[in-house]
DNA sequence: GGTAGCAGCCTCACCCGTTG
DNA sequence: CAACGGGTGAGGCTGCTACC
């Protein structure tokens, strides 16, 4: 069963005859007769009841008619949303993002973009880079905003903007009015770390460890929030954290 | 006057050989 | 090996004509 074939169906009901069906969808008149001969070779039906000039729908003509029109009316809100997909308008974006990029700096940006685009659907998924970059190797997510994937992921990466790494400490801290404070500074001090999965983790630690700093503390935070409140609750006598 | 059937034309997809 | 062009067949449409 074709589509043409239920909008000539539907129209010869609503002209009244194949030669008004014809005149009004531009085909000739046997068009009209093949296309509905097709559809009852198809469906093992009669649709119409010929007498002479006379015409009228069978019981499954009126049945076919009961359900053409909302076919047809699916099928063209189909080709229309197929068409928006094709535009750019409409569909669905898996997005992930790694802390605290998500929190700080997307909200702003996913509100503008919804209002640009408000048939899209976005799901955002957020997590460390070691749990949102597998997610976008694996095609479960579309894209995502992350630190710069290890070589043999076989993933793109565009730099978008640099983040500052900067150290957290108490106000009165004997290193929080250090001008400048060096990464030697940091030696003996206690670190709270992110956890291993953060993309910021292993700049960290490179650093560190290239001025002789050990930055294990055996104390890793899967959580921004909770590394600034625990620096806050001054975590013993000497508190670091290594954030952004 | 309206519908059905048939022959012919047109378009398009597919296949295959040729060419660079 | 990829691109191009010609041949072929299928599908769709039209115009004409017969039939009711």
């Amino acid at each position: 069963m074709e589509l043409r074939q239920l909008e000539t169906f539907l129209t010869i009901v609503r002209e009244g005859s194949f030669v008004k069906a014809a005149e009004k969808l531009q085909y000739a008149q046997s068009t009209i007769t093949i296309h509905i001969q097709q559809l009852e070779a198809e469906l093992g039906v009669k649709l119409f009841a010929r007498q002479g000039k006379q015409m009228q729908l069978t019981e499954a003509g009126k049945a076919l008619w009961e359900q053409a029109d909302a076919l047809r009316q699916r099928a063209v809100a189909l080709q229309q949303a197929m068409q928006e997909i094709i535009a750019g308008d409409a569909g669905h974006i898996r997005l992930g993002a790694i802390e605290p990029t998500a929190s700080l700096r997307l909200a702003p940006l996913l509100i503008a973009f919804s209002h640009e685009f408000p048939k899209l659907q976005l799901t955002l998924e957020v997590g460390n880079a070691a749990m949102v970059n597998p997610r976008v190797s694996s095609g479960d997510l579309d894209f995502a905003i992350s630190s710069p994937p290890e070589s043999h992921t076989g993933l793109a990466f565009e730099p978008l903007f640099f983040e500052a790494l900067s150290i957290l400490l108490p106000e009165h801290h004997p290193l929080a009015h250090k001008e400048p404070l060096e990464a030697a500074d940091l030696k003996g001090q206690r670190i709270l770390l992110t956890d291993r999965g953060c993309g910021y983790r292993a700049v960290v630690e490179k650093a560190l460890l290239s001025q002789g700093v050990n930055p294990f503390s055996g104390i890793e935070m899967g959580s921004i929030e909770v590394i600034k409140q625990a620096v806050q609750g001054k975590w013993g006598s000497r508190c670091f954290q290594v954030l952004q």
